[in-house]
RNA sequence: GCGGGAGUAGCUCAGUUGGCUAGAGCAUCAGCCUUCCAAGCUGAGGGUCGCGGGUUCGAAUCCCGUCUCCCGCUCCA
């Protein structure tokens, strides 16, 4: 009888999962996954069998989206030279005109596969299209078509009668349409920089990777007013300045990388253009750019609205356009680079080596057992922690499927109560990482987790 | 947009040639056990089988439509 238990816990023993080295994000689904079961982004609408492309962020999702967003608006704004603003969504349907956005809307366009030039049907010699060889490059050419990535919708209840406007395809316009307002009201001189945060939409084409690509997404994006001439070292500093940011966050080095745009590949608008890219698992992919926009943007909007936008430079005592350095981040993509970034798995345990300052909870609280004591104890040392950081508690199960819960939402730090804290009034303290633990007094527990965050937070 | 595949519990799936009250494991919750790294015991909750229609005495299963997802091609900031 003995030998038999023993050989069914040695079969035990062996079907169990053993840790190895831990592995990286291999497959997306794993994450898409982990982020619905644990209330990180779920699908939009799924109820009635969801909408392509669209996603909710859950509780957890969101403090992780609102910690990306304020690491990113501190690193802007606490700067002397940078503003903040916060556009509208819906904005002048001349705006669109002059950003280029609009054309594509009432004329057919063909786009040219190998030099990914866009010109219009209508202004192309007939031969042109007939062949469909690129006036520039003699690549193939596209059939003509309407082509637009702008939502377009009504001002105005009664729709036939109210004014077409769109949804902002980006936020970069409603910053340059304020530059003025801003320079003058903050008494800003040049160099300066406006920062913003908000939502953009456009019809993409193909969608999807998760949130890497979404129709509705939000962009985090900063444009730095410049006197021309200075313009790309400006562009330099701020391609560093940006790189560095994403390994503040913990991003590790070796996933991030400058693509740089080639003269085929510039937009129309772009001098100078280099993405920062991160190798997710369905490949290397944009994250964030920077790019030399020029005077392009002012001068459109000085064309289209027929007002005056330069700056005028008191020490040189001479008036310009400003050039402008944009820096263009994904917020959606730099929270899944976060997330992607920090998944774990060891062959037995799954983990999100998260940013503590990143983590949307930064410590958890464990009774070892579910004894009235011991519960009375944690909800104290709970309550304290709680006035300092986002915290939760779980007294469900064994301890040890406790950590795992939080391992696999990022918490870098668990406390747990013991008898021991009853007598001496000292706890463990787990790391999420290392599963290191430290016994520490109880007292002392707020003070530790602060110092550790002083550290971070730089 | 085209071709192929797939939608059954929160997740992974089973469900016979159409036939009893649609199941399992994991997860969740409650109780027990347990003095620091998940999957021990007992029990509970959770599904109009993607959605709509049709055939049939009877549909998860057959037919039509539709939506969504995945893979390949196409397209693309």
């Amino acid at each position: 009888m003995t030998e038999k238990l023993d050989e069914k816990e040695q079969q035990k023993a062996q079907d169990k999962p053993v840790a190895g080295p831990p592995q990286d994000l291999k497959d997306m689904a794993e994450l898409v996954s982990l982020c619905k079961r644990r209330g990180f982004v779920f699908p939009s609408s799924e109820i009635y069998g969801g909408i392509n492309a669209c996603w909710d962020y859950g509780p957890l999702g969101i403090e992780l989206k609102r910690n990306v967003k304020e690491r990113w608006w501190r690193a802007m704004t606490d700067r002397d030279d940078v503003e903040g603003l916060d556009a509208a969504i819906l904005m002048h349907p001349r705006v669109w005109e002059a950003s280029g956005h609009v054309e594509g809307f009432v004329d057919p366009l063909v786009d040219c596969k190998k030099c990914r030039n866009r010109f219009r049907a209508d202004k192309l010699d007939p031969a042109v299209i007939a062949a469909k060889k690129c006036p520039e490059c003699a690549g193939e050419l596209t059939e003509p078509r309407l082509f637009n990535l702008m939502f377009k919708t009504h001002m105005g209840p009664v729709e036939e009668s109210a004014a077409v406007v769109y949804l902002r395809p980006e936020t970069a316009q409603g910053i340059y349409v304020n530059f003025l307002n801003v320079q003058q009201s903050m008494r800003q001189r040049l160099p300066f920089g406006i920062a913003q945060i908000g939502k953009a939409f456009r019809n993409e084409i193909t969608p999807g990777n998760f949130i890497f690509r979404t129709r509705e997404f939000e962009q985090m994006e900063m444009q730095y007013f410049v006197k021309p001439g200075s313009d790309m070292d400006w562009f330099e500093k701020w391609k560093q300045t940006r790189m560095q940011w994403h390994l503040d966050n913990g991003i590790r080095k070796e996933k991030l990388r400058f693509h740089e745009h080639g003269p085929g590949e510039l937009a129309h608008y772009a001098k100078a253009a280099f993405d920062i890219e991160y190798e997710f698992p369905f490949g290397w992919q944009e994250l964030e750019g920077i790019h030399n926009r020029s005077d392009f943007d002012l001068g459109r909007h000085e064309k289209f609205s027929g007002k005056k936008l330069e700056y005028f430079d008191e020490a040189a005592k001479e008036r310009y356009l400003p050039y402008i350095v944009e820096t263009s981040a994904g917020c959606d993509r730099s929270l899944l680079v976060a997330l992607a970034d920090a998944y774990r798995f060891d062959g037995e345990r799954t983990w999100l080596s998260l940013h503590p300052v990143l983590a949307p909870y930064k410590v958890a609280v464990y009774p070892l057992m579910k004894k009235p004591d011991l519960l009375e104890y944690a909800d104290k040392v709970f309550g304290e922690l709680k006035k300092r950081f986002r915290a939760t508690t779980d007294e469900t199960g064994s301890i040890g499927k406790r950590y795992r819960r939080q391992d696999e939402i990022g918490t870098p730090f668990g406390v747990t109560i013991d008898y021991d804290t009853l007598t001496n009034h000292t706890v463990t303290i787990r790391h999420r990482d290392s599963m290191v633990q430290e016994r520490i007094s109880a007292e002392n527990l707020t003070r530790y987790i602060e110092e550790k965050f002083e550290k971070w937070n730089g």
